[in-house]
DNA sequence: CTGAAAGCGCTTACAG
DNA sequence: CTGAAAGCGCTTACAG
């Protein structure tokens, strides 16, 4: 697997390396003849010559390799935002490196470690609970960084999130306008803001509400769902729930939960009603058009490029929020 | 954002910058003082080194990047598959570069020469079909490649794929064996062979067979699924279908058919039995349990991490299919 | 026990 | 109009 370099093309045309380079670069300011430049140019394609990156990297300090650390890029949420980052790095010319987090604190500190190894112009991360240090290091390093979907609290990294708990609470509310006697709220045990901000969104509506709707709160680990939903929903709704709303905080949350009522032959939405944050291709095979919360990722996606690539053009510490506005989508799983 | 070299850790240790490269990569045979060794490991640590992958890789013709072209990466199939690849990569020490081609042979070709200037050792691609002429310059260069998920017929790069033919036969007998009045096979207007596989395995067990059911075929194009799914089984199933059963050669159409029957309140088995290839989370918000194919995922991305390692360590031009049993996993969907 | 030097494939300021 | 040369951060055969 031997490939060309721009000596063979320099050979083989007569003449230096470096007016090879100058003319594969289209520099202006350099006079070369047209002649040369057009000999060059067909000798490069005759020999399909494909450029060093790692080579030129090395002298202009640009890999056109970007990372992206996600919690788990087979999660359908990652997965479609990866996608969407992708293209809008390919439009920049940026190639993607990505891994998976699993929400462990090392291996997110050594997927950023491998990637800076590699050289990547910069970062796009799903930060985990427990990478303060390692996001400071970043900082200090004046790393180009930016987070997604996730932000942690007092680094100095611009974040694109979105109203976690804004549209939380205004979901919420829906919720108590209908006077439900039980509202649930399934969440994580977790201490990531977004997360959290959610649930905050909720006790806010809850404590705002005139009418008290009995409330109950089935938080689980941020991994191995599907058991302690299944688990906590028997509990919680026995066999004959009546006139409640159940609010799943994510798609996997939604998905176990809605598995449950499945299973157990509880209607939706004449038995319980339900919420949930998030898409997924799922609720279409689901009986009953699921109520939920969209993110709106083209602009996630598009945004976090947009300014990483901004930093990688000039860095400078910024712990900017960018904040985008969700949308309820309005489904039949609401009584 | 400068980064520390080796040149930095030499000056302070007061070594060359050959001693520090021969006892960060724990090269045996140079004699070196244990207390150098011990400086120089310390003062690495100190300054928190990390070593420069891509000059690294510019004297040794390694990056440890490999690239990984599929489809589209927020397909859950190519997201579930990319995610145990990233594993199996990440065991080796390899980072992986990921693209999503959409079908489209001009940008398979695009990535497949980006990821190849980015240097990366080797690819696992997922193939479309007009890729012939790009993959045959590969072995020509002796790219080290194998392919996943499909193949493209006589190019002489390892393919590691599921027995599509054999396992679909198979499945259809067990339809038969039902005695439907109608069998209808959903799948893709395509040139890709282990798309046509799954067809010609229904194929050859219907004409193989005894009692002669009513088959229809009813194909799609690779992109664009749902509305053309929707139509077509709208017209082959009418308003009242009986006893028939509907056979759906990938997750992607399954989830647009099933919605279709949902949508028109199709009772699955009762009404039309159902069959479908891969598998998907959205088949656990079904209300029948889905009889599917499931495909060894975990068995696919270790081996072809393995056979392209192999191949990465010593090139040999090799055409070898591995070929993985895929498994019939029984639901409820079929009556 | 350690260092000087060449070289991987590029870019670019400088000289002519 | 074009080339010689230095240098990016590494590795490694060779010399001492």
């Amino acid at each position: 697997m031997k490939s060309t370099s721009i000596k063979d093309i320099a050979k083989i045309a007569g003449v230096s390396v470096a007016t090879v380079s100058y003319v594969l670069n289209k520099k202006e300011g350099q006079k070369i003849s047209e002649a040369t430049k057009a000999r060059i140019l067909q000798i490069a394609k005759d020999i399909n010559y494909q450029p060093n990156k790692a080579a030129k990297g090395l002298k202009t300090s640009k890999s056109k390799l970007l990372g992206l650390v996600v919690a788990d890029i087979s999660n359908e949420f990652y997965s479609t935002l990866a996608r969407k980052i992708e293209n809008e790095a390919l439009k920049l010319g940026y190639s993607l490196i990505i891994g998976s987090s699993d929400e462990n604190a090392e291996k997110f500190q050594m997927l950023v470690e491998l990637f800076s190894q590699q050289q990547v112009d910069g970062l796009i991360i799903a930060p985990v609970a427990g990478s303060e240090k390692c996001l400071n290091d970043l900082v200090t390093k004046e790393y180009p960084v930016v987070m997604v979907d996730r932000f942690i609290e007092e680094v100095k990294i611009p974040a694109i999130v979105i109203n976690n708990k804004e549209i939380s609470k205004k979901a919420t509310q829906k919720l108590i306008e209908k006077n439900f006697d039980t509202l649930v709220y399934i969440g994580y045990k977790t201490s990531l803001a977004h997360l959290l901000d959610r649930e905050r969104g909720f006790d806010e509506a809850v404590s705002n509400a005139e009418n008290h709707s009995r409330t109950e709160k089935l938080l689980v680990g941020l991994k191995g769902i599907s058991e302690e939903i299944q688990d906590g929903l028997q509990v919680l709704l026995g066999s004959k729930p009546k006139n409640t709303a159940l609010y799943f905080s994510s798609n996997k949350l939604a998905v176990s939960g809605l598995k449950y009522l499945l299973q157990n032959d509880i209607k939706v939405p004449q038995d319980v009603s339900v919420l949930a944050f998030d898409e997924t291709e799922a609720y279409s095979l689901f009986p009953t058009k699921i109520t939920f919360l969209q993110q709106p990722l083209d602009e996630m996606a598009e945004k976090a490029v947009e300014v990483l690539d901004a930093l990688i053009g000039q860095y400078q510490a910024d712990g900017t929020m960018t904040i985008l506005s969700s949308e309820l989508i309005e489904g039949e799983s609401i009584k």
